[in-house]
RNA sequence: CGAGUCGGCCGGGCGACCGCGUCGGGGUUUUUCGAAGCCCCGCCGAGGAAGGUCCGGGCUCCACAGGGCAAGGUGGUCGGUAACGCCGACCCGGGGUGACCCGCGGGACAGUGCCACAGAAAACAGACCGCCUCCCCGAUCUUGGGGAGGUAAGGGUGAAACGGUGGUGUAAGAGACCACCAGCGCCCACGGUGACGUGGGCGGCUCGGUAAACCCCACCUGGAGCAAGGUCAAGAAGGGUUCCUCCUCGGAGGAUCCCGCGCGCGGCGUUCGAGGGUGACCCGCCCGAGUCGCGCGGGUAGACCGCUUGAGACCGUCGGCAACGACGGUCCUAGAUGGAUGGUCGCCUCUUUGCGCAAGCAAAGGACAGAACCCGGCCUACAGGCCGACUCGUCCG
């Protein structure tokens, strides 16, 4: 799982990433990237997990699988970064590669606008997809 | 073998690697010597409903003169229990050939209300068609119409029509009277802890249902809840207790402990008592100097304790029809706080689909659902499976 250094666990965090960040959306998920956290300390990631997702065990599973798929991207995230990744009610559904690509897809993207030096531009297409 | 009734249990299994959480051990760094950080190893890590939050408790804080009047709940009896609205046994009523099942099971002569449709009439008596007597009119060989009265046996409606059957009786009839039966009330005897049952006697001859309608009766019930409650930190502008010093007797300074978001405006107040508590209200009682409203500004939901050893689990013996209890032994079994159970696989198991004569092969899938202070219940959801007891029917012996 998600080492607890990395856990986002302060509601003035997960405010400051949804209002003041970047927003990258798919059809399972959004994700929300800002970079006003510790400059020194590690990238914090938070999830959010609505009841428009499903049930208790749903929602548990979602953020389960979410925080489980972090873990081996946390290294592209800089320092200082707040993440915080909502689910979708498609999420309840999907299989662990979809939700594997589409968080790809989602950072990429996030840290692309971020870092324009490498893999900045996306097709169009994708947009239009999510 | 078929159909069925009741009860209990499981709710995928084994293993590998990488992660996460609590706890324990070791190493190392820092140290205010309490501990904290990092690394490594090991143990353990969701449910039968963890759910709905419908009852009952434990636990915590507040309250704990009394009276009146409400409110809510429960409702056969006896027992079990910490307690219950739960559980067991029994009683009564109903259903089933039966095993068994169902019951929201006190009171309808305290009072009020309601009873659709059909029907003449639905609760207190009344009479649509009938039946019978008398009178009048018409007709004259067997009956028609009208009126006054008697009656409830027969018809028809309904879930239900003021007891049933047979007789006496009568103009026709009727508990008007009689016998038996049903039912109601009272009394006695016997059995039972009791609900109640069995038997006998007497009475007037007969009385609808609904209380999950109000209501009446009996019994029970303090308020809030782990965001309870406690410790620390943070916030700092103020108020108060007691003591000391100074003084222009108004106060000022210091120490100490306690309380407390601040400011502005306004209302009501300090013995002629604001406000609060006492379960809602009233009386009464207690505490009492602040309190309430509006506006502006600000601070919060950080850390730790509570937090998991408990009406505990399992096994055995004994008591009890049973629920359950007593005794003995063994065991410690999740404690998160943006909330720990996930990911990648292998083998087996079950279901479905496809291929195949078959053995089998391949693919997809695994019910309901996630602890949050803890127990005892109830209710609701649930793929599939296992075990036991019993009943009825058929066949064989």
């Amino acid at each position: 799982m998600l080492p607890s250094d990395s856990r986002m666990r302060h509601g003035e965090e997960f405010a400051s990433a949804i209002r003041g960040g970047k927003r990258a959306g798919r059809p399972t998920l959004v994700a929300h990237l800002s970079n006003l956290g510790d400059p020194q300390g590690p990238p914090l990631v938070g999830f959010v997990v609505s009841k428009a997702v499903g049930g208790a065990v749903v929602r548990n599973r979602v953020k389960r699988r979410l925080r489980h798929l972090m873990r081996h991207r946390l290294h592209s995230l800089p320092r200082g970064s707040l993440l915080v990744v909502r689910a979708n009610p498609q999420a309840a559904s999907a299989r662990s590669e979809q939700l594997a690509a589409e968080l790809d897809v989602a950072l990429d993207r996030l840290i692309g606008r971020r870092a324009p030096g490498r893999r900045s531009d996306r097709p169009a297409a994708t947009d239009g997809q999510a």
